[in-house]
DNA sequence: CTAACCTGGGAAAGAGTTTTCCGGGGGATC
DNA sequence: GATCCCCCGGAAAACTCTTTCCCAGGTTAG
């Protein structure tokens, strides 16, 4: 056992040249080396195993290798899909990946930027709704900053209007468009699992259905509109409540296609049959729940490309101008869940 | 702009006292400090916003508060569940998890192991089926042990046989009960999905459930074994395969929840009812899974509490001894995708 | 022929912590 | 009142790398 460790002073020596040569050829600095000392550095460096001390060079260069990526949770596949495609990127970049759950909790998101900080991450990927809570928004934008003064490059997938590069799905027309389709298919009544009031995504997806109702000059009652938590156990209960309340709708819509297999789940403990008694919409097109029964229909998001969008962002060299915005456009899919309403005729 | 750091050095000028005294102030070093600079220092460090740099730690302690998280895919359910519970025990240590996906690579495997190694990580939990090609599996008995010789802990989920801590399913006698319980159901011919040919996981779960057709007296043809991605389109395409071949199975075994999903799938597409025509039982009893209907019969393992308890091993005082395992016994859980065969009277 | 220039390589100054080693001062003991 | 300790604070080395500055030697231009 013991400290093993080949410094780069170890393999100048072997390879007889200095200690600012070698780094000049490990690291193909601007600087010319002749090709013949090149050669036996590297000779020296495969010969003896060097790995280059990490913490040195980030102290030396005051950057690391490091990009963070912080979901709510990364067993919701919603996040998981969006890790992947961020952790494509950064690995194909050679840089490493470090993983941050909050759980929905401002101070562990504190915690965690706080230790990119400290570990002078290259950039951040920040993912999942943002809360409109004013105090901790502003919180957050103040560690966005301290962030970005320090170097760093921060950006967002979801989180609309902080100050970074943001890769955000347009759920206002994505929700219009789901709301026009089952419309077009003859449901009139409809009751939305609105999840947490205070998420932008979720009110984001509700407004838009709501518009395109009214537009479509339906009304929308307030008591066919539930809220709860964005998850599946948070789809499950508050279908249960509003079973409980009775509601006279044909469809139901979760902003979410997590909520939407709670809501399903809890449907089918009560007996009621999908899509034949009730249709049931939901939000993303989670890849693992795409096999469902009946097949859900839902507005698809590229949750994978969309997390390699913003890494990629992230990690482009520096622009100019304000922080950029992509928004991406769901796909609505109509699937088994949705059909026209029994007493509608056409 | 520009990086506004503030050093250590700058708080202890700023509470009078040495750059030594301020370090073990902040560290709770096991000299005694006392309470009056002790506040001045904290105080101090407070007021102008004290962070300290990572690396310089690092280099310092040559040890750092990084830990190590290798995965095949984190889209994969199974994977992010148990990706779940290392993240929580290790946040829960105030240190940082770096998240590393190898998509079955080896040299994805290696590279990312050499980048834990230059940064000093703590530990690393290897998660995943370990494959049981003798060259690679060298390679990496080879690179544990560098990690080790470093200082660095390891600990597996799943990867038995290799020269560190493990926390494994029982995989044999997980897939002998539940075949068991499909004996007892009345099922006398069976079909498998057996995944790849070369992971210790799939080939345990295999040799299980085939052990306890044996103790049953009852044979397993080999054209009802069929091999294939451990992935949803890997069952999808092994059920078509079998489906293609033809079968007269009234069980489907697959190895793993995921490939169930896929066979599922394949089934319905191929109008071949569930379980009244044919049953299905999966492996893991993966939580987003859980509302597929019908309901999959599987083995239920603990995944979020498998990665805690790895992430554990991994973190806690050296011990003394060899590598530790422990070993998790599933459960088996009957439900609605299996069901006596039509044939079978009683 | 000399001055300016260019090229490649070495010495050394950081980067920010931790930690060891010393020394000084104060308290306790006789 | 002196001696021995102990306690606490400070100076400095160490950790490994990057990068700037400088110098030697050779080349080109005037």
């Amino acid at each position: 056992m013991g400290s093993s460790y080949v410094t780069l002073e170890q393999v100048a020596q072997h390879a007889g040249v200095s200690l600012a040569t070698a780094s000049r050829v490990i690291n193909g600095s601007t600087r010319q080396v002749s090709q013949r000392l090149r050669d036996k550095v590297n000779a020296s460096a495969e010969e003896l195993g060097y790995l280059a001390n990490a913490s040195a060079q980030t102290l030396a260069r005051n950057s690391s290798s490091l990009v963070g990526l912080l979901v709510h949770d990364i067993a919701d596949p919603y996040f998981s899909s969006i890790a992947r495609g961020v952790t494509r990127q950064t690995e194909e970049q050679g840089l490493v990946t470090v993983l941050g759950t909050t759980h929905r909790s401002a101070q562990k998101e504190s915690t965690i930027l706080a230790a990119l900080r400290a570990h002078r991450a290259r950039a951040v990927v920040l993912v999942g709704s943002r809360s409109t809570d004013e105090d901790n928004n502003a919180r957050l934008v103040r560690e966005i900053e301290a962030f970005q003064e320090q170097g760093g490059r921060v950006a967002c997938v979801s989180q609309p209007g902080l100050p970074a590069d943001t890769v955000s799905p347009d759920n206002q027309t994505g929700a219009s468009e789901l709301a026009r389709h089952l419309i077009a298919q003859g449901h009139r009544r409809f009751a939305i699992l609105a999840g947490p009031t205070n998420l932008s995504t979720a009110r984001e997806r509700l407004d838009g259905f709501h518009s395109a109702l009214s537009t479509a000059g339906l009304e929308l009652e307030h008591h066919n509109i539930v809220h709860g938590d964005f998850t599946r156990d948070g789809g499950y209960e508050s279908t249960q409540r509003l079973m409980r309340l009775g509601t006279d709708a044909t469809c139901l819509f979760a902003v979410n296609d997590v909520m939407a297999t709670g809501a399903m789940a809890a449907l089918r403990e009560a007996g009621i049959r999908v899509p034949e008694e009730l249709s049931v919409a939901g939000f993303d097109d989670i890849p693992t729940l795409r096999d469902l029964t009946p097949a859900l229909t839902t507005v698809r998001l590229p949750l994978e490309r969309m997390g390699e969008r913003a890494a990629l962002m992230a990690l482009e060299a520096d622009h100019e101008g304000g922080p950029r915005t992509v928004n991406v456009q769901g796909e609505v899919l109509m699937r088994e869940s949705t059909r026209p309403p029994a007493d509608h005729t056409g």
